[in-house]
DNA sequence: TTCCTATATATCAATCCGATATATATCGGT
DNA sequence: ACCGATATATATCGGATTGATATATAGGAA
């Protein structure tokens, strides 16, 4: 799955503005998806070169000018083409965990404050999926339901399990400072 | 978190050769870590460079001269520097998630086989996971269960909603055909 | 008034992935 | 005995992507 792909589908919901596109994908999208405004618009760039998409340019009052997207039956073509290769493995990535490997050379207060800003992190995310419940499709209530689970999943873990990894740091200091 | 500073903590586990570290990478790390030679024989060359790591070259007979890195006291202190920054926010990348959201432009049976193939990846990583349950030390248990949460999670939602997004996806197709 | 946020596009260095190249040994299958 | 796959080992490169920065203006908050 590559950007121009993303830019695609989400242009076939709806005519929109690199911005736009943008705004979208830190929306439900930014669970599971995110880019940059440095690749959104060098693809929308190469999307209209290659007829997959085209530009009007929108003079504005008092903004600077937009340039809406809207896809083609090219695009259309391309984009279930693209959508029917292979999708790579789902992948986590996770500083965090990372850091908690490490646990045992770092502060036992540094490490709860971690796990409580994360706990916190969490928290935040399924609230706000769970709050805008109401999605107009079963595509999009489906992936919304996904995530709503593994979020959950991961809330749960870190609250049961705090003591535990907070623990061992505090005996691993205790023993160093023996 | 940058790889210099994955490579450093995976060296304060003991010495390894780039070729070492990748594999480690490939173990339990993979699940919220990856990195490939690509950045990880670069990263190492700057180590070095900035004192941060040693080298000393290893010629063996039938295989190709190996590398063996190990971590400097320099070294140990900026890790523990890099692992005090505050952490990047935990995220996921899921092709298959977007290839769901626009799920009413495939087949069917396609959509089908998608989550079946997704149920099994998230099985097979569950099953690898809990099986090499032995953990040497807690931060490896709790970075471990966390995992396990995880992908239980994503595991078990995928199998009680299969049939909502197939279904969804037949009742589009039959909508198209009338 | 000053500062922050929002709208809008664009570019760039640094980083990183995925593929490829190079070389050799071993192990299993035919 | 031979072939192909896999493992050991390092290195490089094109292309994709991030995160930061630049530019310009309007509106609301402090």
């Amino acid at each position: 799955m590559n950007i121009k792909t993303l830019c695609l589908g989400i242009l076939s919901f709806g005519d929109a503005s690199g911005y736009e596109i943008k705004k979208q994908l830190e929306g439900p999208f930014r669970h599971f998806y995110d880019a940059s405004f440095g690749s959104i618009y060098p693809a929308l760039g190469k999307l209209t070169s290659e007829n997959m998409v085209d530009c009007t340019e929108l003079a504005q009052q008092g903004r600077p000018d937009k340039k809406v997207y809207s896809i083609t039956t090219n695009g259309r073509l391309d984009l279930v083409q693209q959508l029917l290769e292979r999708p790579s493995q789902d992948r986590m990535r996770s500083d965090f965990l990372v850091i908690m490997l490490f646990a045992e050379l770092l502060p036992a207060a540094h490490i709860d404050e971690l796990v409580g800003q994360r706990i916190e992190d969490y928290r935040n995310s399924l609230d706000e999926l769970c709050s805008q419940g109401k999605d107009d499709t079963a595509s999009a209530a489906f992936v919304h339901g996904f995530g709503c689970a593994v979020y959950g999943a991961a809330l749960r873990y870190l609250e049961e399990n705090r003591h535990r990894i907070v623990g061992e740091s505090l005996r691993a200091q205790a023993e160093v400072a023996e």
